[in-house]
Parts: structure tokens; C-alpha cells; sequence
DNA sequence: TATAAAGTGTAACAGTTGTTACAATCTGGA
DNA sequence: TCCAGATTGTAACAACTGTTACACTTTATA
């Protein structure tokens, strides 16, 4: 669900060379954040395209009460919420804090509409980019309309494994993952141990593994 | 939230006859439904951009243990999932069921292309309709992330009153609203009863009014 | 208007989750 | 290596929600 290697958005690795999707008098500036900065505060106005080109954030939005809601771990080289920039309130709907040094390139407003109207290429791009990640929020609203959080579980383990008895590497923490699922800590980890005991899945470290896809199943039903 | 009545979407009123918005060459075909028809299923391949031209749909996601999720009722004109058309996993996420006689417009996806490589206008209108769907799909993403009912109610509500003190109608039913929430119905109805006792609310039929702005913000906290 | 269908109010109970608290373990950096 | 902070495991209890069932009311339509 939250691959990062994800090639549809190239170009701006050598974006101080030439490129073949950008004009060179394309105007932009970069700019620089340490590790554990915010980049962005939920509510900032969007008023240009941001583009990630090196390090790594995550995006998190914060509830009325407080709460967090993990969204997604994001890696160089993807752009920040690219569509809020065309949105009638273009607001950031998340915080995006670092997660080590990064780089951000910021295009102005009118010249992304420069380059989605001489740039097909372009336009091609941050469209399909778009789409996806509006799949991925639907991906979100799907995972979050589960009632149960074993339901939860299930469908987000079975989502990330690649192959039946082959284990994989969980990138968050039990904290994170709780974000992410909106629900409390000590009630995921209390899930987790439970289908440890009834056999469904086993957990070393970061390492997953699931012992029963069958019986994952049937907690989907 | 439910904004229908957005004139983000134009043009397509008068599609019989001439249009800023389309050349006259326009390839696109028209197909008209009944009333409680399904026209699109979840998962069904979205291969063109679709517009709804008159009628109204609502639209409902189905999770894996078969309950529904409902995400928005749709009043012509306005495209259908259009973001979709140029996913990678080009899919509808949602099942489109009408609410009356409707008529959708057709555009296959290349002419789609030449749309918005040759007329910017169109474009302009695509880009912010799909950056407001997502700011849509993010405000679902926070109602959901809300833990108990009450607060959710609290959330839909204050973000649906108009002014302090004046009633609103609720379009949706006791059943809509649970399953907009992703809650039991019951257990919907038993909140609104504990809210209404409360002094914080008071209903009639479809007329919802605010009683205790600051009660039902301190059930935010 | 009569009648069926849809929608609403409510109750009891089981099941799940949140909260709080604390101990145990792991991990990164001094 | 050692220590402080982060992470995880776990327990008891309260709070909340789901489920099921049924009566009542409203609405649509034959």
C-alpha cells in the first residue's frame, strides 16, 4: 500500500542538469529542513507545487480532538500533496515533518500551469500521479471503514505480503501503526498478540509472518 | 461536505448545442439509466471519463466483510470518479447506484487527452474538480478517523450548519447517515437520543438544529 | 384511502476498544 | 559499554459500540 519506490514520478533526480520535462527557464527554488522538521503545518496554504527530491517525510493528519492519523511515509523523489495546489481551498491537510535532512524544490503556481500546458509530458505525469494517489486515499477510507481492528489487521497484512509463507519487513512501529489504523496502541498490541496465540501470524523485530492466510481471511467476513 | 450544488463543473448544460469547453469534432456517446440502477459496480474498469449530465447518484464503497461505506450523493452535472481515468489501476473504487432517471455522458480516454492538451479551460477545470474530490476524500478521511459517534455527529454537524441557531435538513436518512459513518444504525440512533436529551440537539423529521454550539464542540476534545 | 414498505425508537446483552498504569525490553548515542 | 529514551507487553476496568429483536410511525403507492 505505501510503496515508495514507486517510478511515476521521474525527472527531478538530475533537475539541475537538463531535463526533459522542464523548460530551462523554468523559475523554482529549493530548499533545505534538518531531520524531525516540520515541513508543513495541516491548514498552510498550498500555493505552489512542492516537490520532494531528496530524504524522507511523513504526513499525518491531526484530528479536532487531537489525535493523530498516520497517512503515508513518503521518499525521494515524489511531489507534497500536488493537488491541493488546484484546489479551490488549497490547504495542506496534513503536517509533513521529516524524517532525515531533505531537499524540497517549490515551482510557483502559474508556472506548473505553464508546464502542464507546454509540457504534455508533464501533464501526463502529475495527472496519472494524481490518480493514484486518490486510489490510495480510497485505499485509506476502505482500511478505515473496517470496524474491527483484527479486521484491520487482516486486510493490511494480507495487502503487504508478497507471497504466502514468505515474511516481510514491517516499517512501523506499533505506535505508528495505531496512527495509521486510528486506534490506540495498547488495543493494536493486544490484536497482535491474540492472533499471535490463535496462530494466524508470528513477529520478530520488524519481521512479519503469516502462518494462516485462511484464517486471516475469515476475519475479513 | 456534500456540496452539490458546486458550479466547479460547467458546460455540460447545454452539451447539444455548442460549447466553450468541447470542440465540435467531440467524440462521446450517452446512456441513460433508471431509477435504483446500478451504473457502475466497484472494481469495474474505468476506461473513459464519465459525466454525469442529468439525474442524480449515490455512491458507496463496499468493504471486504460486505458492509457498506457511504461516500456521497451526486447531483448532475458532475463527472463520475474522474481522477480514475488515468490511474495505473484504472477502477472505479465505488459503487454508482442512481436515485432517479439519469443520463451519463461518455468521453473515451484519448479524447480525454486531446481535451486537455487542446483546451485549457477544460483542463483548468479537470485539475481543480480532482484536487476538490480529494480535499473531499481527506475531510471523509478525518470524520472516519473520529472515534466515538458523538463526536463524529459533532463534527457533521458543526461543519453543516449555516449559521448558529438556524436549522439545516439533513438529506440523509437514520441509514444513510450510520452507513456515511460507518456505524451501526442503532447504535446512530442511540446517540442522537443521549444527544437530543442532552440539550444539544433537537430534531424533526428532517430538520436538524443546533441547541449548545459550545457542548457539541467540547465533544471535539 | 388502504396497505405494504421504509424508516425510527428503544432495550438487553455481548463484544470490542479505550484508558491508564507499570514493568520489561530494546536501541541509539555519549 | 552504559544509560536514557523509545518501544513493547500486559492487566484491570470503564466506556462505547454492535447485534438482535420488536413495536411504532411515517411514507409511498396501488
Amino acid at each position: 500500500m505505501t510503496k515508495n519506490n514507486n517510478p511515476e514520478w521521474t525527472g527531478f533526480e538530475n533537475l539541475r542538469e537538463d531535463s526533459d520535462l522542464f523548460p530551462s527557464d523554468l523559475k523554482y527554488s529549493i530548499k533545505n529542513y534538518p531531520k524531525n522538521e516540520v515541513v508543513f503545518h495541516q491548514g498552510d496554504i498550498c500555493d505552489a507545487l512542492y516537490i520532494l527530491i531528496d530524504g524522507s517525510v511523513k504526513t499525518e493528519m491531526v484530528t479536532e480532538n487531537g489525535n493523530l492519523l498516520g497517512i503515508e511515509m513518503i521518499s525521494a523523489p515524489r511531489p507534497l500533496a500536488p493537488a491541493f495546489v488546484f484546489s479551490d481551498n488549497n490547504r495542506f491537510p496534513v503536517d509533513v515533518t521529516t524524517l532525515e535532512a531533505v531537499e524540497v524544490l517549490r515551482i510557483p503556481k502559474d508556472e506548473v500551469m505553464r508546464l502542464m500546458t507546454t509540457q504534455p509530458d508533464f501533464m501526463k505525469q502529475f495527472l496519472t500521479h494524481n490518480a493514484n494517489r486518490t486510489q490510495f486515499l480510497t485505499n485509506r477510507l476502505q482500511l478505515l471503514s473496517i470496524k474491527t481492528i483484527k479486521g484491520k489487521l487482516a486486510h493490511f497484512l494480507l495487502e503487504n505480503s508478497i507471497e504466502e509463507g514468505k515474511p516481510f519487513e514491517m516499517k512501523r512501529n506499533q505506535t505508528e501503526l495505531a496512527d495509521f489504523f486510528g486506534v490506540a496502541r495498547p488495543s493494536l498490541a493486544r490484536s497482535l498478540s491474540e492472533m499471535m496465540q490463535e496462530g494466524l501470524i508470528s513477529i520478530n523485530k520488524k519481521e512479519y509472518r503469516i502462518l494462516n492466510y485462511k484464517g486471516l481471511r475469515e476475519l475479513l467476513l
